[in-house]
DNA sequence: TATAAGATTTACT
DNA sequence: GTAAATCTTATAT
């Protein structure tokens, strides 16, 4: 077991990283707590060539300047007003490309999944974009912050995936980007 | 300064 | 299965 190191996010392949990323650790230490996840979600956004992607044809605003520097930082932002969805910036400066983590599986501190979420039992306890990042208590706030650091980081369990047990598909919720709404960026471990 | 729309979730019919 | 909740960001006055 090891935490990823920064170079590994400066892989310019933003969806071979969506797909590597499946069976890999997300860890926070927030307020002192430590929770873990595996990722089985993820889904990739391919910068200024991508419609879906915030950063499309260059698009360069307060929100997005995350995406233009280096990968290996986090990228965290609201959505409808609710939700906090937790992204991971990849690739080197100036491309700005990301990958959206949909979902993860309580892997340590299940304890602290349930009280944020204030749930009983894990069954869909972190099963969503938006609830992943309530359940590790990842907030807007955190963007900008080094995965290589001491608050959010990711570990390589060595965990395997089997091909079979990968489903690849369209992303979800983004129709109104047209054609590229279709591109099979999206990585799903059906367990 | 004001308005429109959104990488979703949850509750209710 | 359908609809409401809810507030930030981007774009237009």
């Amino acid at each position: 077991m090891y935490k990823l190191s920064a170079t590994y996010y400066l892989n310019n392949d933003v969806v071979f990283l969506a797909k590597d990323l499946i069976g890999k650790v997300l860890c926070t230490e927030i307020d002192g707590q430590v929770a873990k996840g595996i990722i089985t979600e993820t889904e990739a956004y391919n910068g200024v060539h991508d419609k879906a992607c915030h950063a499309y044809g260059g698009r360069r605003t307060d929100r997005t300047e995350i995406m233009f520097g280096e990968g290996g930082k986090a990228y965290v932002y609201l959505c409808y007003g609710i939700h906090h969805l937790f992204n991971i910036v990849t690739g080197p400066k100036d491309d700005p490309t990301a990958v959206l983590i949909r979902g993860v599986e309580p892997l340590e501190g299940k304890k602290l999944f349930l009280e944020r979420r204030k749930k009983t039992n894990l069954k869909n306890i972190s099963s969503g974009p938006g609830t992943l990042t309530q359940a590790l208590a990842i907030k807007t706030h955190h963007t900008g912050e080094e995965l290589i650091g001491e608050t959010i980081w990711i570990e390589d369990h060595g965990i395997d995936v089997p091909e079979n047990e990968l489903e690849i598909g369209p992303r979800i919720g983004i129709d109104y980007a047209g054609e590229d709404a279709k591109l099979p960026f999206r990585f799903l471990w059906r367990m």
